[in-house]
DNA sequence: GCCAGTTGTTCCAACGATTGAAATAAAAAG
DNA sequence: CTTTTTATTTCAATCGTTGGAACAACTGGC
C-alpha cells in the first residue's frame, strides 16, 4: 500500500497487458498475476481472498476488486489439492433414469451447489463388483463425502466399510444399512403402507390383498409390516395368501392380479394395496381386460408417486415418497457433517414422512 | 540403486513402518511411499505405472506389484492439477429428473465411465443466470470438457461462447445452436414427425391436427415441418387452424383439444400428432372424457416414449428419441474429442433416427 | 578406442494454491 | 530515544504428480 504507489500505474498497465496477451491464448489467471499486478506475493492475495484475520481490510478490498478485473477464477484443483478439501460429494446411486433416484439427485444437487460443493456422479446399475468399483473411482477421485443408495442386490458391504474407515462423510438413503453407524435418510415405508392400507379400510375395503416387494429388503418388509398392522388395527384378519411378494415390474402385476383373479368369488379381494406404482398398472391392465371395474369393484393403491399415476383412467391413489426433499436432506446431513470436526460425529438418522395422495383408483363415491 | 543400497533393508523397514502407521490414522499411499520401498524416485514410479517407453519392464513389473500390494491409489487431484487434465466432464441440463435427460446422463456417464472420466452434474433450471453460473462453476472446477443441454428460455449464449473461446470440447445435445461451430448430437425430428404423421395418414386420417411446440425453437419447428411435409406429400392441404402452439404439458393438451372439439362436427380431426407425450395424455383426458373413442373416432401419435405411455389404455404411438443412445454419443464425440489434438478439430453433427413405436392409439384394425 | 546412439534412471522444476512461522513496519509504551 | 507490542506481509514449505533435461552405462560402427 505504500511504497507501491509511487511506482505507479505504469507498471500495472505493463502486468494487465501481458495478462491480456496471454489470456489470448487460453491462459488462466493465478494469484500470480494478481500479485504481479498489485506488488504483493501470491500468499498475500490468497489470503485477501479468503478473509484471512491477519489481512487488513484495504487490502482485502483492493485484492478483491483487481481479482474481479482481471476475471481470476481460483483453481480448485490447485486448492483441493493443497487443502485437502475437493468441494466434491459422490453420489452413487443404481441408475440415474429412475425417476425416484433423479428426483434425489436433483434434490442433493441443488441443497450441496448452495453450499459451493458439487455433485460427482455414478451408477452402481446393481451390480456388486460395480458398486464396489464406482465407490472406488469416487474415492479416488478424492470427493470430501460420499451420498449412496445400496444396490438392491448387493451383499457385501466391504466397499462402504472401507469409506467408513477412511473417515469420509458417508451418507446413505432409501436403502440404507441398520446399525452402521452412519447417517441415513429413509422413507417411512411403515407408515406409508399403514396409511395406503387404512384408507383403503375407511373406504369400506375388507379383503384387501398386498403385491409386496422382495420381503428380505427392509424397505419392503416395513411396507408388509404396515399392511398387516392397518388390518389388524381394523380387527380385519391377515392372510396370508393375500401377501403376494414380486419384483414388482408391471408384469409382476398382472401375473399377481390374476393369480388372485383365480380365487372364488367370494374370497376375491375388494382392495389392492401395491408397493410399487409399476405392478400397480399392471393390476389395472388384467383388471380392465376382464372387465372389472376400478375403483367400483376393487379399489387400487399404489406406492411411490411416479408421474404416470397421474395420468392413467382412473387416476391412481399412491404414495408419494418426498424424493426430492430425501435429496435435500442427504445434503444436508452431508454438509454439516463435512462442517464439523469428524470426532464430534454421531450419526443422524432421518425419516421422512410419506404422502398419501387420494385419486379416483380408490375412491367409493366415484362420479 | 547404489548408494541407497548400503544403507539397506532396515530404511526400507523404516519406511514402511512409517507408511503403517500413519495409514492407520488416515493418510494416503503416495508415489513417495513407492519410491522409498524400492529405493527409487517418484518420477521413476510414476512413469513406470504410467508405462513410460523408456522405463525397463522389470521395473514396471516390480513396481507395479508393490504399487498393489501397498495399495497405491493415485491422487487424481495432483495428477490433475500437474497434468492440465481433471478427467473431468462438465454435464449440464435443465433438470436431471426429466426422464429425457436423466436417460442422456445414463448414457454419457456409463461411455465417459469406461474411459476413465467422471461425470460432474449440474442443473440450470432453464434459467438463464443459473446456466451461466453453472457453466462458470464447472469451468471452475477445470472439467476436461462439457456437455450441455441449453435450457429452452435462454436467449443469451454468451457463456457457451466463453467455453469455445478457451478451446475447452463442448458438446449441445437435444436443443442445439446451428453454425456454432461444436459439435452436436440431435434427434431428427423432421423424420419422427414425418413418420408419425405419414403412419396416421396410412390408417386413413385425413384431418390431422399437431400439438404443436414453440415454433421458435428449432426442435418444434423441424416437427412442425415434418408434419406439413408428410401432409404435402400425401395431397393433403395443410390447415392452419389444425397447427395449435403451446408448452405442450399436459393441461396444454387439454386445452387444444376442447378447441379442435368446437370446430363443426365435420371439420373435426381424425387424428392427433401431438409434439409431446405429456399434452397428448391431455387430449386424451378430453376425449375420453367427451366418450369420444380413441383410436376409432380419433387415432393419437405422441413424441418422446414417456414410460406411461405404454401403460395408458389405449397405449399411445410415439416417436422414440433414443435417449441412452444420444447420451452415448454425446459421450463418445467429447472422448474423441478430448483425444485428438485442437487444431484438427471439425465439428461434428450427429442426427439419430427416431423410432415410431406403433401402439393401440393410432391403430384402425384394434381388438 | 573414440564418437554416436540407445536405454534406464535420476534430477529438478513446475502445476497453483494454502498455511504457519518469521520478518518487517508502524504504533505504543516506558 | 530505546523497547515492547501489534498489525501486516513475506517466506518457504507443502500437497502428489508429471515430464523434460541430464546423466550414466551400455552397444555397436568404423
Amino acid at each position: 500500500m505504500k511504497k507501491d504507489l509511487k511506482v505507479g500505474t505504469s507498471r500495472i498497465k505493463f502486468y494487465f497487458c501481458r495478462y491480456m496477451m496471454k489470456n489470448m491464448g487460453k491462459r488462466k489467471v493465478t494469484l500470480q498475476d494478481i500479485a504481479n499486478a498489485m506488488h504483493l506475493t501470491p500468499s498475500a492475495v490468497s489470503k485477501a481472498l479468503n478473509d484471512h484475520p491477519r489481512m487488513s481490510d484495504d487490502t482485502k478490498a483492493a485484492v478483491k476488486k483487481m481479482a474481479k478485473k482481471l476475471n481470476y477464477k481460483p483453481n480448485q484443483l490447485a486448492a483441493a489439492l493443497r487443502s485437502g478439501r475437493s468441494k466434491l460429494i459422490g453420489v452413487v446411486v443404481p441408475a440415474v433414469d429412475f425417476s425416484f433416484f433423479s428426483s434425489v439427485i436433483k434434490g442433493i444437487e441443488e441443497t450441496v451447489m448452495e453450499a459451493g460443493y458439487r455433485v460427482l456422479l455414478a451408477q452402481s446399475g446393481n451390480s456388486e463388483q460395480k458398486e464396489q468399483e464406482v465407490v472406488e473411482t469416487l474415492l479416488d477421485a478424492r470427493v470430501d463425502g460420499l451420498i449412496v443408495s445400496i444396490g438392491s442386490d448387493i451383499e457385501d458391504f466391504s466397499h462402504l466399510q472401507r469409506v467408513k474407515e477412511q473417515q469420509i462423510p458417508l451418507i446413505l438413503f432409501d436403502r440404507v444399512l441398520k446399525d452402521f453407524g452412519v447417517s441415513t435418510v429413509e422413507l417411512d415405508d411403515f407408515k406409508g403402507a399403514y396409511e395406503a392400507v387404512t384408507h383403503l379400510i375407511n373406504q369400506g375395503c375388507r379383503r384387501i390383498a398386498h403385491l409386496a416387494g422382495s420381503p428380505h429388503l427392509e424397505l419392503y418388509a416395513n411396507r408388509i409390516a404396515g399392511y398387516k398392522a392397518a388390518l389388524s388395527d381394523a380387527a380385519i384378519a391377515v392372510r396370508e395368501d393375500y401377501i403376494l411378494n414380486s419384483e414388482l415390474l408391471v408384469e409382476d402385476g398382472r401375473n399377481c392380479m390374476e393369480k388372485l383373479l383365480r380365487l372364488p368369488i367370494e374370497e376375491r379381494p375388494d382392495a389392492l394395496f401395491c408397493a410399487s406404482d409399476f405392478s400397480a398398472v399392471g393390476a389395472l391392465q388384467i383388471l380392465r381386460k376382464n372387465k372389472i371395474c376400478v375403483p367400483k369393484e376393487i379399489k387400487i393403491v399404489g406406492f411411490s408417486n411416479e408421474n404416470f399415476t397421474l395420468y392413467l383412467e382412473p387416476a391412481i391413489s399412491t404414495v408419494d415418497q418426498a424424493s426430492i426433499e430425501m435429496g435435500h436432506c442427504a445434503g444436508k446431513l452431508i454438509l454439516r457433517q463435512l462442517r464439523q470436526e469428524s470426532e464430534s460425529f454421531v450419526p443422524q438418522r432421518v425419516v421422512l414422512e410419506p404422502t398419501l395422495i387420494i385419486r379416483n383408483s380408490s375412491k367409493s363415491d366415484t362420479d
